[in-house]
DNA sequence: AATAAAATTACAGTAGCTGCACGCATACCG
DNA sequence: CGGTATGCGTGCAGCTACTGTAATTTTATT
């Protein structure tokens, strides 16, 4: 219109934005409403207006609506810090680490809360969910070595160094699933943080040697 | 043809059998050769004779004719036998628990190396391995909720004891991929109980307190 | 040999998804 | 302000996975 038409990002982002984010809202309360199953994405597309074909420029996927954008890559900064990190709880910073990533992707909690909840009860979407996480797995495999070589460690003084790696980010991934389900189930009362560190503890405490047994 | 004409477990059941492990193996090969999204379900059927109907009797799905049949509790005596284990090492039971229930599954280990092979390297298929395991995982929990229980464990004297049952589960599972992926790459020399302790061995590596770093 | 039960099949239809080409809105430039 | 390039939405034709149904064939029973 004027000389200025960009106000925002320019028109189109926001168009863009805005018809994105109603396709995601109408996605997850048709869903929360009639099950993910009985859903189809024409109802998507109606409730959307827009055409099915707008509607997989966008998600590509069905699925795509429901999970939302995928978790993106934590900054450098944060991928810094976590390499140069003290090193006595790897596992609790990379928990941190992921757990950051993800907060400041989804500023709406009402919606981030739904999409839990239909994710949990809907298992195709689960199953969809850890292939999106696994296809991360490597880049933070990658880093967890990084940090392993800041401190010293190399792969000549212990020799599965890589493995040890692997099996950090995927131990890590496990504390991730079973916080968030206890998290979106309603069962904790609490902080996060207060959540992953009972999470790794009780890890610690399965893995602990031999003490699981109370003494009396 | 005869008075007895059931020879085996009958006719009718070794037919069967016969044309699903035809579909299994036709889908297998297919799949190594051009890859799990470029072979259709007509191109199986062709291979294996049957109509595309028959196909969708048989497995319902098209991923299921490449990962099998779904991986079976272990028997009773088995069960019973992990519930009543020692208590040292509850990672290691039932891990070994649930590696015996998959290795009696199929017989063939050719066929079990090629499909292992194709679900690495196919996200959808290792999406929905994982979904199919998860559907196990309630069970298991409440599996190692009844050992806790015989051993004098109660959720009176340690209030989060379904927690750590359930996170005993999800640490088996992670333990279980990381061997999975490792013995069918190729990356271990070795037997599989060996590398079934190498991997928990790891896990108690990074969880133990603070020892991860070597003394030089 | 007659009959019951079970398996296989063809057929029609739905839903997810893709390539393609066309029209229109937006952004850019003189 | 007008012209133009670019991006975006859309219709359409088509492929593939999958399902219900009813008919046909194959195996089991008596």
């Amino acid at each position: 219109m004027t000389s200025k038409p960009t106000l925002d990002d320019g028109l189109r982002a926001r168009k863009r934005a805005a018809t994105q984010a109603g396709l995601e809202r109408a996605a997850l309360a048709l869903a929360l409403e009639h099950g993910y199953e009985n859903v189809t994405v024409d109802m998507i597309c109606d409730a959307g207006m827009v055409s099915q074909r707008t509607f997989f420029n966008y998600f590509g996927t069905k699925e795509g609506a429901f999970l939302g954008t995928p978790p993106p890559m934590p900054a450098d900064a944060e991928l810094a810090r976590f390499v140069h990190g003290t090193g006595a709880d790897i596992l609790g910073d990379l928990v941190g680490l992921i757990t950051a990533a993800l907060v400041d992707q989804e500023p709406d909690p009402g919606i981030l809360r739904a999409r839990r909840m239909l994710i949990e009860r809907t298992p195709e979407l689960l199953g969809r969910e850890n292939t999106r996480v696994a296809e991360l797995e490597e880049s933070l495999t990658l880093l967890v070595l990084d940090r392993f070589h800041a401190q010293g460690r190399t792969e000549e003084s212990t020799p599965d160094l890589e493995d040890e790696a692997r099996m950090v980010v995927t131990l890590a991934g496990s504390v991730m699933r079973f916080s968030m389900q206890k998290w979106f189930s309603g069962g904790f009362a609490g902080t996060p943080s207060e959540l992953l560190r009972h999470s790794i503890a009780l890890v610690r405490r399965i893995t602990g040697t031999a003490d699981p047994a109370p003494r009396g």
